[in-house]
Formats: C-alpha cells, sequence, structure tokens
DNA sequence: ACAAAAGTGTTAAGAATACACCCATGT
DNA sequence: ACATGGGTGTATTCTTAACACTTTTGT
C-alpha cells in the first residue's frame, strides 16, 4: 500500500441515465454538450467528481446544475458499472461511474447552466458522445433485469395507475408485447399492489380501476417475473 | 463540463475478492496488511490504480504483487460495485472499484512482495480492514445470485467434475443443501454438462462418472437454477 | 459383511401458456 | 349504435418439491 509521490489518480467523472415513462414509451434525458470534445453532441448529464464528494453527492449536483433535474423526483436510484477504458475520453483517462434513475414525471427545469435538458425514446436516441451508448444500453438492460426479479417497476408509474398502465409499462421496458390475461393473473397474485377505490375515466370506454403499489421501496420478488 | 483548474480527483482503488473451493468449502483470499492505518489486519487484496491504467490492469497487477496470483488462474472476473464514502479510508476519500474473481484451485505464491495470502473460509473470516467485510458480503450475494441465472459455477469447479461435487459446489455457494435428486434431474436438463466416459474412483464406494461442461464461457440459463 | 458415496423415479401441487368474448363508457 | 379500452376463465403443459432404496466399490 506504499503509495509512491508519483501517483496520480485518474479523472473520476460521473455519469447519469434517468429514465422516465412518457405516453408509454421508456425515454432517457440527455443534454446538449456544449464544450469541446463532442460539442453539439448528445450526452448523459455528466460530470466531474472531485475529491470529498461521494459519486451520489456528485450525481445529484450534476443533475440538478446541467439538467435542472432535483433528485427528489427520482423514485429509484442505482449505481450501473465503472467504465474506465483509457481511450474513452479523448482529453485524458476518465473514469466514470454510472447511475440509473427511474422517475414517473421527470420535468427539466431550464435554468441558466442548464444544457437543453432533453428525453429521448431509447428505441430513437441520437448519435451519443463518448461511450454514452453503451453506458444506456447496459443501463437498459439492467433495468429489464431489475424489473422481472424486484418491484422497480413502480418507480416509473404515478402512485395510483391502472393495470393497463402497469402492462403497458413493462411492455415499454422489456421492448415486447404480454398477455394481458396472464399479465394480470400473475402480477396480482404477487401481492404487491392494492386495489383502490377510485376509478380512472378517460375516453368513451369503461373506465379503469387504479391501484396503488403496497411498497414504494425496492422489493425482491417471490416468484420472478417473466 | 469547464474542469476549475483547482479539480483533485479522490484516490482512485481497486480491491478484488477472489473466491474459490477448498475441501466444498467457500474460501476467500486475503492479505495481511504490512503497514498503517489498520497495520496488521486483514484485507483484501487491492492497491492504487493510476491515471493511463484501466481497473482492470490494476486488478491484475495488485494480485501478481500482493498475492502471487496470476489472472490466468482465474476462470471468471467481473466488476462489481464502486465504494465511495468519503470516510471509508482514514487517510482520505479513496474510491474503490472492486472485482469478484474465480477460480478453481488458485495457489498464491509467495514472493518477496507478498503479504501472506491466504483463504479463509467465508464463513469464518477474521475482522477486516477498512469496509472489506461489507464488500466480501456483497460479493458473496452476487456470486449467489450469478450461479442461479448462469453457468457461472464452472468457474469453481476442475475440468472434470461428478454430480456430488457440482452440487455441493452449489451447496457452499449458497450455504444450505439442495436434494440430491431433483437437483441431478434439474442441472441435467439445463443441457450445460456432457458425460465423459471417465470415473472418479476415491475410497470405499461406487466410482462416480465425471462430467464437463460444454462451454467455459458465462452463458445465461433458460430456466433459472433454484 | 459392512461402510460409504453413487445413482435412480414417481407422484402431487403449483406455475406458465395459449386463447376469445362480454362490459361500461362517451359520442 | 358503435367504437374503445377494461375486464374476465379454462384447459394443457411444464416445473417444482417431496421423498427412500439399490448399486458399486474398498477394506
Amino acid at each position: 500500500m506504499k503509495q509512491a509521490n508519483t501517483y496520480t489518480p485518474p479523472t473520476l467523472t460521473v455519469d447519469n441515465v434517468i429514465f422516465c415513462l412518457i405516453d408509454n414509451v421508456l425515454n432517457v434525458l440527455l443534454i446538449r454538450r456544449t464544450t469541446e470534445p463532442f460539442q453539439g453532441d448528445w450526452a448523459l448529464p455528466g460530470g466531474y467528481n472531485a475529491a470529498g464528494e461521494t459519486t451520489t453527492e456528485a450525481m445529484q449536483r450534476i443533475l440538478q446544475t446541467k439538467a435542472g433535474v432535483k433528485s427528489d423526483n427520482l423514485q429509484l436510484v442505482e449505481q450501473l458499472y465503472t467504465f474506465d477504458t483509457v481511450a474513452r475520453d479523448p482529453r485524458g483517462h476518465a473514469v466514470s461511474v454510472t447511475y440509473m434513475g427511474l422517475g414517473r414525471s421527470v420535468q427539466p427545469a431550464a435554468t441558466r447552466s442548464t444544457q437543453s435538458p432533453t428525453f429521448f425514446p431509447v428505441s430513437h436516441l441520437p448519435s451519443l458522445a463518448y461511450d454514452h451508448a453503451d453506458i444506456i444500453a447496459y443501463a437498459h438492460s439492467r433495468l429489464q433485469s431489475k424489473i422481472t426479479y424486484t418491484n422497480a417497476i413502480f418507480a416509473l408509474l404515478p402512485q395510483r395507475f391502472t393495470l393497463s398502465q402497469l402492462q403497458s409499462a413493462y411492455e415499454a421496458v422489456f421492448c415486447r408485447e404480454l398477455d394481458k390475461r396472464n399479465f394480470r393473473k400473475k402480477f396480482l397474485s404477487l401481492d404487491l399492489i392494492q386495489e383502490t377505490d377510485e376509478m380512472h375515466r378517460e375516453g368513451a370506454h369503461r373506465p379503469a380501476r387504479l391501484y396503488t403499489f403496497k411498497s414504494q421501496s425496492l422489493q425482491a420478488l417471490t416468484r420472478t417475473f417473466d
């Protein structure tokens, strides 16, 4: 553990993948880079992590500053992976700790420091700076696993939601369709949600029962979903 | 992304959790610290990661230097998690990227630089430096998941093994017993292993058929195990 | 002959899949 | 009355779980 006095650590950065459902489509938050490298390209909201600041603190600060997103708008945050190939930043070796954040209706607020924060459907991303396309792919795949063995989907849904919304959230993340009757039977049997006595009325059709999650904290499922 | 010229990154370290089965017991590799802090305590083999070196390279260098373990003795290596609480190192903020390595029969070779590399049963660990007990607990839990949805167990077993050895490897990682007939039926149905025409003879009892894994690379299972 | 681990099958309960029609509402 | 999404059940197949005895070997 002796540290030569020549020791120089790499730059440490934090990059954030913020997911959110918009019109039943899975979206990810991007900003437009205002400086080189990759000036003008879209990128994940990320930034430097200085000594004395935890990566979680850096994540919150960066989201607020660059995207105008408050971290209490994220229902679930999870560290993903640390990307560290030497060539990923043309300016020099930068190690990036990545986080995934899930929100219901994240409203990026434009401020003086924000950089055009915009949600893009995961299936139609623009070309991205650095290795951010890889990071998003990794996050998406982690999210798919996460909703199969935990109740993580709660973080993408409003407090009260219909079974159709729930199914459609699963379909948006999985990128495939599910059978309505089997979905309902299985999900109800997992004992994660409760009926409310409210109904959702919208459009010229039968109103839908609203449900809530019994717990808004991450819990493992007794059986894996899907 | 403007970087104030006052930017100082935290120290970056890599810590490694090396698992190995010894007499059907899950063991983890520790070294004895020779310097402060935590001098004399047991710790994971870890060390500094300088700019220009990937964390994987740092892992290999550190394992070789501090524990005399060559990385080709590890059948599977996976990044785990990045631990970054400011207080985890009393000398100052150090962010640690952690790796899990699985080996068959890792023989730590003592060299001038090694620090008493020793395997300890996961269920009987000595008191540990830093937050290394947390890191091992995290790694163990990840390993348990990993063997339920992938063929990762291959990395802990010799090339040829008996079904009893295989079952006992699962039991060692899960810390619980499995039913012999159900285990064999299920595992054989996963189509991961092949009979060889060799038998393992040992002791005063019926010889056991030896099997091999069809693939020595990580693969997802069609159904989750257990 | 005995001790020790290897090997083997059946039954019952639970879970997954496939699949089509009626219901309640707004216009 | 019609268009729209909400809501519901059954039969079949597959998977899991519980459970005990015979086989082959070395001493």
